[in-house]
DNA sequence: TTCATAAGATACGAATCCGTATCCAATTCG
DNA sequence: CGAATTGGATACGGATTCGTATCTTATGAA
């Protein structure tokens, strides 16, 4: 379980009056990147169930008075850290196009693995028993369920327009992207790769929305 | 953090010669059966992060002694624990009707949560960092790998009949089911009902076996 | 330059957990 | 019935973590 210190991001050298001292302290934002670093590292590295105030405080290269000056316990650094991290559904510009907006909010649920370093869908579980499992909702309220809602929000349009089907305009449809990155998140690599994302768009959810060829099945 | 000792499950009125007096003490299978349960409860209760030997311990009425004479870690015991109560794929009969099969493999994916306490896919990501990650390869192996290959190889009879097309044979069509189930299980509730389960049959792996994305999208 | 603020270092007591050792005794089987 | 096996109880030392307190000092703004 080695925890790196990360002396090398503590000499950073200073712009201004000073200029070319070597600075020893960070603080802000600068501070709370390096710290947020540090948890999704010791996300990746030891899992939750070992990440502790005292490695995280290592792994930054600062003291445990830090962070507890900020954060009264593990989970709500945590989830400070998500929030600060996670991709905004929200600001996902939506084109009309149907398989280029499908893309673009799938690409969003990708790039919240990658923003957490493969740690998301990790946590999503990690607090069983918890009265208020604020990392579990920070990641479900502020990607999961918004993108299932857009992409719902798109497909909607799409059979506005009279392009898909309109019984494919489902919450079932539209979860069935993001279902299977969350698993492909899961159960393969924890971070998706392009080609999957666009063969999830392509090979799943399009066709989802197309008009049925036969009945034969039933 | 209410632990409740299993107290009652000990008093066993017994057969045979001594034939009414009451058991103090639980043997075997019977012992093996408090302590499985014990380390479902403590999952959902308490999760991953917090389940301790002592807990399991306690929660099974049962010494620690008892727990590390069979194991020698807390994954170890968990392993077992779930070897013991997940289903096996394999043993589901496969009787060549498309939706019929689909179905008993994705109700047997489906009561890998319940047998489990919802806890299953709360384990897959429990171990990171872990150098031999023995529950998640328990869960991967036992239940979703086999799944997925099942329900693929009844995907290629299909085709071969001519049911389906044959791109539907394909392991990302297979995959769809178990991640909706996946997903359910992590965002919504712990265990999945019967109705999602036909729902997901019905309306996404079946129809994904008919259609493609057609050209108008692109 | 001065001062307020926040970073960083360190120490400390309490609690918990782990893994081991030892002992007693319930249970089962020959 | 007696012996072997296994269940259960308990104690213990060591390690780790938590949360708090105290102090020094680097940093930035006035």
């Amino acid at each position: 379980m080695g925890v790196v210190p990360a002396d090398r991001q503590r000499a950073e050298v200073t712009q201004g009056p000073r200029a070319g001292v070597v600075a020893t302290r960070r603080r802000g934002d600068t501070l709370l990147e390096a710290i947020f670093d540090a948890v999704f590292d010791q996300l990746r590295t030891v899992g939750y169930a070992n990440l502790t105030m005292d490695r995280v405080a290592a792994a930054a290269g600062t003291s445990k008075t830090v962070l507890y000056r900020r954060w009264a316990t593990k989970e709500g650094m945590i989830a400070d850290a998500l929030r600060h991290r996670l991709p905004s559904p929200g600001d996902i510009p939506l084109t009309g196009d149907l398989r280029a907006d499908v893309h673009a909010l799938l690409r969003c649920v990708q790039a919240s693995f990658s923003a957490t370093r493969g740690t998301a869908f990790q946590l999503v579980s990690a607090e069983a028993g918890c009265g208020r499992p604020a990392i579990r909702q920070t990641i479900i309220d502020h990607v999961v369920e918004p993108c299932v809602e857009l992409i719902g929000e798109v497909l909607r349009r799409a059979a506005e327009r009279g392009e898909i089907r309109p019984e494919a305009a489902s919450e079932l449809v539209a979860a069935s992207g993001p279902a299977m990155l969350v698993q492909y998140s899961l159960i393969r690599e924890p971070v998706v790769p392009d080609e999957f994302v666009a063969s999830v768009v392509d090979q799943i959810v399009l066709p989802l929305t197309t008009r049925s060829a036969s009945a034969e099945h039933r």
